[in-house]
DNA sequence: TCTATATTTCGAAACATGTCGAATTGTTTA
DNA sequence: TAAACAATTCGACATGTTTCGAAATATAGA
């Protein structure tokens, strides 16, 4: 048994470019649970998001909200589903735990 | 004492970007001493390769693989120093260490 | 010093990305 | 059904990225 990676080399390079936004990244980081404003890190505690809520912590325009949050969840990171009016968002966690092992592969042979 | 990454967000987007090209991922799998060719994976183990080495499992010009080790290096993920005629490349072990937080940040509470 | 080897810098072309506003779709409530 | 709310799609523009070849720089050895 092989932890290598190099054949999903071209899905963790559109993971890692997912992440490579600072908006995006933002976005992430909210739905991962860290630092929601008022609250000391909590971390570990994924957390939802409708995608209005997410829109008041980034200044940019609805459709450009619309745009990162679509890349996300084409990259596997998170995961949307409608309800009623909103879209919630949530972190994919499958795809967190391969990019664990990614930077860490040691831990979990 | 807080795990707040949010301040650090343009810096982690600057590593995940560095990280988004496959062949920068490449390289810097290379680097991390996983699947190197001929071998199984030892990972964790840490592997040093001048720049000509890395050219020739990247199918890309000298100077293509030049901007992107620069690349690499700008993010910190990797370190280079002139060894004689060669420039030696190898992985930054404490950006490694800030990225495996990001990901896994109750680990280190 | 001259030559060979190793790597980087530069300039240009093709392609991808981030952003917005306007228009559209989906859903709930009056 | 009509209106209001939530989110997405579309088209356009500015900016950034990837790539290469040619030229330049750095180092070692004859």
């Amino acid at each position: 048994m092989s932890n290598c990676l190099l054949p999903d080399m071209d899905r963790y390079a559109a993971v890692f470019n997912a992440l490579s936004n600072p908006h995006r990244l933002q976005i992430y980081s909210l739905l991962s649970g860290c630092c929601t404003p008022g609250t000391t890190c909590e971390l570990g505690t994924l957390t939802d998001y409708c995608v209005g809520d997410l829109g008041e912590h980034l200044d940019i325009a609805p459709s450009t909200l619309s745009h990162h949050l679509k890349e996300l969840s084409n990259a596997g990171l998170i995961d949307m589903t409608r309800q009623g009016k909103q879209v919630m968002c949530a972190v994919n966690p499958q795809t967190l735990g391969e990019v664990r092992e990614f930077f860490n592969p040691a831990a979990h042979a």
